[in-house]
DNA sequence: TTTCGTTACGTTAGTCGTAAAGATT
DNA sequence: AATCTTTACGACTAACGTAACGAAA
């Protein structure tokens, strides 16, 4: 029985017994008295005894009513303050948006800007930004929901995923050791690339790979993987450092892994490579669209 | 907006938060599926904002309705208890019932077993017994509501004030000092005790007073009172003792106050004194009357 | 006689179920 | 095609106000 009671029939009994007074307590909840006294009826009815005693002179709470009251004002006071806290911060996104990056490098110079101003059109909002470890695949992490956004290397075949805007646009290099031949080079193609080894698949998604590590060269000539590929960047960039391998990549690369060992030099016939902000095409987080929005103003911005 | 929220809304939407998936949710309350979607959105557009993402494949939290789920989850549960706690005791009387006595010797060689009995039998209620401290009006105290109770002297002319069962019945007796002149009857009358001095009100009601020490004798004899009447039982004993008073009083007079010095002779044109259990006529607690009757079947039993 | 809670009754609003439609996989 | 949500529609319940009634001071 009790479980037919609604927050009507509380409102009245708690007004009624902060009142004590029928006439006043319908005024107050802009109601008759009719109504007070048969919502207050039903209520009893539903709680299974009286809740207050009433003549026409005096109303008063029976001991059970002290008892309900006493229980349910608290409780009825926190759903209240939850009710209206949560319509207050309705429409306003708020809370913790998630976001993660597949190399450090596919972030590029804006992201940070773009969280800060994110931040601070969203007060109620913080964001999480965690890298995603090499091994683990960054699309499933995606998906998962376990973050909602993901800077990473462009392009993806993915149809579920929706790629926002382009976070950075790099000309190609090819990472080698200051002592390889190539070194000698000002600038190389595929095919100098494809007479030395190069490192195959590190744990990313396939197409990112091959944008990354073409599998060969405009002319057909396949480049010539190494037996055992490594998985983390560091672990390339040792390879490159000691002649093993040349790695086609983008000049931040050298901020985060490059080592004195290693140089650069321009690949003439690769285009530019991109990486962007990539969310679940069906995730429909306001959040997510606010971010992205952010991010295309402040790179709009930036040019 | 909020204000208009039913609990109906708050249990769909908590349902629907754990099931996510509206035939689920229908089954569980005992709705349509149909119902569930209208409710949903009636809570929605109440809170002003979109509680649950879903598709005809999908249906998750949006950051809002997880927000909403945190805050009124809990409270929700809150109240539920507090419902279902107060409908399991409904019915039920608990709490605390306040007993007053006016003059410990009223309240009788069985308010304790009857205080045990009436305890016995709501196990959910408690006897909470003070002692009316005199030269404060013990007709007042009930009268207020500070308690509910009151063992008490008869007579009582107090039309809104119930006489539930006689807790006492005593044969009269003077309180004399040893050495006094009455010390040497072996039963004294009235006309005795109009010979010397007598107290006069100690802060007892009038009824009360007269009853103890009546205003004249059966021949119209009027009784001495001394100057300055005191108002604690123990300065009447002392002033007894002292000789400076007799008192007529009853034989459990004794056993509070009682002191060596002090005998007692009984007053044989005095009827018996009673003493009874008083509540409001117009309160309408049913552990008052619970307890009124709880006395009533152990004073019969004692008889 | 006034005040105040209750009862009676008619109206409106909203809750509910059935059935069909729309969307997604 | 199957599954699941939403919309449309009609029946019915209950929430509500007006007005009359009844008890208490």
């Amino acid at each position: 029985m009790w479980e037919s009671v609604e927050l009507r029939e509380i409102r009245v009994f708690l007004t009624l017994a902060e009142e004590l007074h029928f006439g006043r307590t319908a005024q107050r909840l802009g109601l008759t008295q009719s109504r007070v006294s048969q919502t207050l009826r039903q209520l009893e009815r539903k709680m299974g005894g009286q809740l207050l005693y009433r003549t026409s002179r005096r109303v008063e709470l029976t001991p059970f009513g002290e008892g309900f009251l006493e229980r349910a004002g608290a409780a009825y006071g926190q759903l209240a303050d939850a009710l209206r806290h949560s319509h207050r911060t309705s429409g306003r996104p708020s809370g913790t948006l998630r976001l993660g990056t597949f190399e450090p490098c596919s972030a590029g110079p804006h992201l940070t800007s773009i969280i800060s101003a994110f931040e601070a059109e969203h007060p109620d909002c913080d964001v999480e930004v965690s890298e995603i470890t090499h091994g683990t695949d960054p699309l499933e992490t995606l998906r998962s929901g376990a973050v909602q956004l993901m800077a990473i290397r462009l392009p993806l075949d993915a149809p579920d995923l929706a790629i926002g805007p382009v976070l950075t646009r790099e000309r190609r290099v090819l990472a080698v050791a200051r002592t390889h031949p190539l070194a000698g080079h000002a600038s190389v193609t595929l095919d100098d690339v494809a007479e030395h080894r190069v490192t195959d698949c590190f744990g990313v998604p396939p197409t990112i790979m091959r944008a990354f590590v073409p599998t060969s060269t405009a002319s057909g000539r396949a480049l010539r993987r190494i037996e055992r590929s490594p998985v983390k960047p560091f672990e390339v960039a040792s390879l490159v450092a000691r002649g093993k391998i040349v790695h086609p990549t983008v000049p931040s690369f050298a901020d985060f892994f490059g080592q004195p060992e290693i140089t650069y030099r321009p690949i003439a016939d690769l285009p530019p490579l991109e990486s962007g902000l990539v969310h679940r095409r069906s995730d429909q987080d306001p959040r997510v669209a606010a971010f992205v929005r952010a991010a295309e103003a402040v790179l709009t911005r930036a040019g």
